[in-house]
DNA sequence: AGTAGGATAATCT
DNA sequence: GATTATCCTACTG
């Protein structure tokens, strides 16, 4: 379906992690918006992410009243996966980025799929293409993630979950950017969430954009 | 197009 | 016992 990347076109491990050890997760999280993420058969081409915080920094991280089991990962050195259940439904997946004892995390929200995608359908029956991936807990059901990728490094060249960081930042001009998903309260405004723009794969569920009844 | 409600369980107070 | 970084279905206009 699609060719193998030249190997010139991403980041090493080491250039991967160093780039994730940035101490502004809000500025290492739209770098992460053209990169690929592979699990078995599936690839996709992330189009959606959000950016967390650490201790004290982020009222909408969990990880901003301090270290608990779960958020452990978060605290961890960059690079490394942390995935939770959400709504005791769903397993979302963040990539954990910062220098380690600081907690930092981008969550991985929407992708689109270059390949595998017979095997994505078959996880999510009746999905449309585009909506394979639309959606953090659609991702990782389309990539068939679970807490088996908590706290595991998603950048060895053998990881069963890998993350390929991009050599070149995803186009200044295509990056959105607005308030997160689903996050209330004092972080509610905060726009940490960073698209592609014209992504058919990225989430609907954006803050009311106020309809125009006759845009010009 | 937009909105509403229910499912469901780990995590933390 | 309350909360939740969601998804799906069904309904209304």
């Amino acid at each position: 379906m699609n060719d193998v990347p030249p190997a010139d076109r991403w980041l090493s491990p080491a250039a991967a992690r160093a780039l994730l050890a940035g101490p502004d997760v809000s500025r290492v999280a739209p770098a992460l918006l053209g990169c690929w993420l592979q699990a078995g058969p599936v690839t996709v081409r992330l189009t959606e992410v959000e950016a967390y915080a650490g201790v004290g920094q982020d009222p909408g991280s969990h990880a901003h009243r301090g270290r608990t089991p779960r958020t452990a990962p978060m605290f961890g050195p960059p690079g490394f996966g942390y995935v939770y259940l959400s709504y005791g439904l769903h397993w979302c997946l963040n990539v954990v980025t910062g220098p380690p004892g600081q907690a930092a995390a981008v969550l991985l929200r929407a992708g689109a799929v270059l390949a595998g995608a017979p095997t994505a359908s078959q996880r999510r029956p009746g999905a449309r293409e585009q909506d394979l991936c639309r959606g953090p807990a659609r991702l990782t059901k389309a990539l068939g993630i679970d807490r088996s990728s908590n706290a595991v490094d998603l950048l060895g060249a053998d990881a069963p979950v890998r993350l390929l960081l991009a050599a070149a930042a995803a186009p200044t001009d295509l990056v959105r950017s607005g308030p997160r998903v689903g996050v209330g309260g004092a972080g509610a405004g905060t726009p940490w969430r960073f698209f592609l723009a014209g992504e058919s794969s990225v989430s609907p569920y954006r803050l009311a954009a106020p309809r125009r009844r006759s845009p010009p």
